[in-house]
DNA sequence: GAGTTTTGATGTCTGCACACATCGGTGTCA
DNA sequence: TGACACCGATGTGTGCAGACATCAAAACTC
């Protein structure tokens, strides 16, 4: 009854709800151990207990917050959250760790590539080995043009044909996490215009290796992509302060 | 043991609607592109709507369903699942597709842990690495002993300490699914009384090189225990079908 | 200190109003 | 007559308000 004129122009409630709290959580807005009530919570967004339960509930379920009876709804330290989930990563990369948010995607993206790769050379479908190959090639094109926009385009899908061919949904999974990283690494200046050379020729060599099922080359080459950007990147974020999650017992 | 704690335990209504719902999705009970609605579930599990909507909430957010006024509450594709997430993962191992999210998972594992042995070569604190080397001893030890049980705890124990240690929280998350994989994998009698002697060794290596810092030992050593589980667990999936996930362009 | 009661927050239920995508009927025009 | 654009009816999720149930922390009693 009350107004609500200003309702869902943008979004729906809920979802300003989630993105409300789960930004203040993973920013460090609100400090883990710290207690919240869903009553000021209504009061604080202007929204009814409904919307506040559903939102906190899908928060519970990301791990970023957990509800006890007499208590509250309390927030959780990090070590809880679940560090794969798109929103948390999203959060995270528009916070203060977003240093340590992107190292830690780009060592699981070293770590997960040249393992993809491999699968790929023994399971791809054939389309998929075709397609990798005039994509590197399209790819050794715009980068020796200096068309650093297509250049980008080629690469997010290199790499995410590349993921995908692996066959294993969760390394397929990871291409939109890559494609963000790829484009930030790019939007923020960090990508000369034109590619370093050996970077591109090893591109085409995952792909002929995929092509021809070479496993073992696909494998090589793709660590050799990886290792060379973990370098690249790796004087950026040399002070960021490393987490260690305890061993649960 | 992992996963349950049901029985005697009264789980609120909200958790048994989110289990009710995503195992008959995840199971393909409940097909991608079948309609449900609310009101028809609240039947069915004789719960409220605030059961339903916040449980429709949290499989939503794990991209098992989307929400369409007027329509209902959609199935989505596998594809469109989170398969990093804990509920998903434990759904999934108890569906038909548990072979392939078992090598799913070993592939995952098999990419991540030499890349966590070398990090945690460069990173791990001190203590943390006294640890893994004692525990390696113990594991040498109760494996030549015949001691399963032990052989089983040391053995979680060790890559837990190896995944934590690396100081990447997504690797350290992923220390649940890889006690999950090495308890069923001993639950189910595939490993033997005495654990292969190289195996034994190649534990001790790497803990060795991670206490000298030596990253690129540590990693081969534990690419060299990576390559030889994945291989001793090939011929029990081979003929699981492998999905492929399309690049969204 | 152990056991009991009180208290206060989440958990669950229900009725209502609203937003809005879809469907089907109606009217117009060729 | 047939094709097509328009528009209102319908159904379903979304959001709101208030009540009662439940249960664990905290206070209290012995």
């Amino acid at each position: 009854m009350a107004a609500t004129r200003l309702s869902s122009m943008t979004t729906s409630l809920h979802h300003r709800a989630i993105e409300n709290l789960g930004t203040r959580i993973v920013s460090g807005n609100l400090p883990a151990g710290h207690v919240i009530l869903a009553e000021q919570l209504e009061d604080e967004l202007k929204v009814s207990r409904s919307v506040i339960r559903e939102a906190v509930r899908v928060l519970q379920s990301l791990g970023l917050v957990e509800t006890t009876k007499r208590v509250g709804i309390r927030v959780l330290p990090p070590s809880r959250w679940n560090p794969f989930d798109p929103q948390v990563i999203r959060w995270r990369l528009a916070s203060d760790a977003r240093g340590a948010q992107l190292r830690s995607l780009a060592e699981l993206r070293a770590a997960v590539e040249p393992a993809a790769a491999e699968l790929a050379a023994g399971n791809a479908p054939a389309p998929l080995r075709l397609e990798l190959v005039d994509v590197a090639y399209a790819m050794r094109e715009a980068g020796h043009n200096g068309d650093v926009p297509r250049f980008l385009e080629l690469d997010i899908q290199f790499h995410s044909l590349l993921l995908s061919g692996s066959g294993n949904e969760m390394f397929a999974n990871l291409m939109g996490q890559v494609a963000e990283t790829l484009t930030g690494r790019t939007v923020h200046g960090l990508m000369p215009d034109h590619p370093h050379e050996a970077a591109l020729q090893w591109h085409v060599d995952v792909a002929e290796a995929i092509a021809r099922g070479d496993a073992e080359a696909a494998r090589d080459a793709s660590d050799r992509i990886m290792r060379r950007t973990m370098s690249q990147m790796s004087d950026t974020w040399t002070e960021q302060p490393r987490v260690f999650i305890p061993v649960r017992r």
